[in-house]
DNA sequence: GCTAATCTTGACTTTTTAGTCAAGATTAGG
DNA sequence: CCTAATCTTGACTAAAAAGTCAAGATTAGC
């Protein structure tokens, strides 16, 4: 349960686009990485993951960039999290943890597997609720924001 | 963002542990190893980390086991995960992700940044709220309590 | 059509995490 | 005091995640 490099990274990316993209530009794979201090090449893969799952688009050739395919209000954080890294636990498969068998012993009854299920609903429900626009705004003021919507939305 | 073996295996030793100690029994590697279908080394591994951390204490010699160092209700989720895998997102080391930099470029100023303190607060508010004592409890019985107790008490 | 600026892809290397192995320390009970 | 049943530890190997490299495809503008 940590924030991985590639929701990490990858958010920033999303970010970079993010911006550009609401003032009708393109973003360039140069421009991104050197905005966010990292190699063009891990930039490149990041946004390849971001538009297989159809986030962003890419224009190719002379002039290309890279754009969201939606708005940023309607880009919330629990589709990008899950591009990113998957479910916190997925649901079909406590064969993620099956010890040395086949079967994890547990299949039948296993009160741990309801915690992560009832934490990864509550933590997605949290995610759903934070948009690209929100993070486009300053850190002081969706802090604020944040502190005062997240919980009560639930 | 997801679970990872060591807090999903370290978690089910705790719990082999919560169980026997509610007997007044220490729990032995190898029978905590068998019930769990894991190696006795790799058991071994995170029951060691447990004890460093003082959730558990170890008896050795013949008829030596484990035993957990306060009561299943008084260990609460949020503790046990930090000791099998540290916060979601450190405090202190936005250095966690500093880019090709030392510094992160986004140090003065991080939108993303607060939307994880956010959500590792409310994620180990919510782990604090469940306990060894509760995970002894059947599946059914804990999903019930998690749906109608873990929210509201936010 | 050439060229330079762009994006694309898959194989590769490095780092971290997971899991194993082996040698050793402790102690109850005979 | 010996032995068998325990726990302890650190080094090692395997697997997964992170990050790099290199060759190639596309296209605007000359």
């Amino acid at each position: 349960m940590k924030i991985t490099s590639q929701e990490e990274y990858g958010l920033r990316c999303l970010l970079q686009v993010a911006q550009l993209t609401v003032k009708n530009e393109l973003a360039s794979l140069e421009g991104i990485a050197k905005a966010e201090h990292m190699t063009t090449d891990y930039a490149a893969k990041l946004l390849s993951i971001l538009r297989n799952a159809n986030l962003i688009e890419s224009v190719r050739g002379k002039s290309g960039g890279y754009k969201l395919s939606r708005l940023p209000s309607e880009i919330k954080l629990d589709e990008v999290i899950k591009v990113l890294s998957g479910e916190l636990f997925e649901v079909n498969s406590c064969e993620q943890f099956p010890g040395n068998d086949d079967k994890c012993v547990h299949i039948d009854c296993c009160s741990i597997r309801s915690v992560w299920f009832s934490v990864s609903h509550i933590l997605f429900a949290l995610l759903k609720q934070v948009t690209l626009e929100d993070l486009l705004k300053k850190e002081d003021l969706l802090s604020k924001y944040l502190k005062k919507e997240l919980i009560l939305n639930l």
